[in-house]
DNA sequence: CTTGACGTTTACGTAAACGTCAACTAACAT
DNA sequence: ATGTTAGTTGACGTTTACGTAAACGTCAAG
């Protein structure tokens, strides 16, 4: 009943769209850790979900370290209060870097979105040259 | 009277927090070409609003390449109908990522700030645990 | 039974984006 | 004149994140 879904290095290959060489090297990396049947890896849902989320750790700009850590940080059960303060401030310090770069990306955005309106209207633009009428 | 504001390259390396020699190679990269007294590079205004730009591409994941071509996209004076199409199509593109990494980066800070709650407000994490009273 | 698709490990290669000397010049300060 | 402080140009080194090739196992289909 409790049939699991699995998925083989190539599934998730293709529906990530990253090489089955990408997926090894996270292993290789200590980020993911699917069981095996005889030498073949196989991926449960957790595994799944876990790729997924490095993924989307790397798209906005964190090192494969990086993402190694928040995945550790996620496991900290020692109850140690130092310990628990500094992970605080780096996941603050983590925080402000991406709200930072969300602004970068809204300005980029707004650059290209400009930019592809004087691309459609080239008359304006050269309007909007001489005077910005 | 129009003495327009010059800056050193050790300037700009410290005004946003880059080396020299990052600045020097993105000089060899064709991304920016300050003029010269002697030896020395001299960066006006419009340079330091180009490394401004280029260092915002950078932050939000594009390859100096890339950042070059967008520079380079901007001065397309040629007119040309179908060059015009193909710039609009992959500005779209970018477009389009740029916007499913805002996304990804939205995911990355809800994500970080709910780990910090936990972080702070152990006691009710157990609680969580247990039951979701 | 061999061919093909898919998987494996090991090992070396590579592109991007600088870092790090070394060796030099030019301008100042002492 | 001499040391210190910027700046310069190579040239080579480094890290990250995989790519790529070699050499092989495994299983189902023809």
């Amino acid at each position: 009943m409790t049939e699991e879904q699995t998925y083989s290095i190539a599934q998730l290959a293709q529906e990530f769209d990253v090489t089955s060489r990408a997926i090894r090297f996270y292993e290789d990396q200590g980020l993911i850790n699917p069981t095996r049947d005889g030498q073949s890896r196989i991926y449960n849902k957790a595994d799944h979900a876990r790729l997924a989320w490095i993924l989307k750790g790397k798209s906005v700009g964190f090192s494969l370290g990086e993402i190694g850590e928040l995945l550790n940080l996620y496991s900290i059960d020692d109850g140690r209060q130092h310990q628990r303060l500094v992970t605080l401030e780096r996941c603050n310090e983590r925080i402000a870097d991406m709200k930072e770069q969300k602004d970068n990306l809204a300005f980029m955005i707004k650059e290209l979105e400009g930019f592809c309106k004087i691309l459609v209207s080239p008359e304006m633009d050269e309007k909007i040259k001489k005077a910005a009428s």
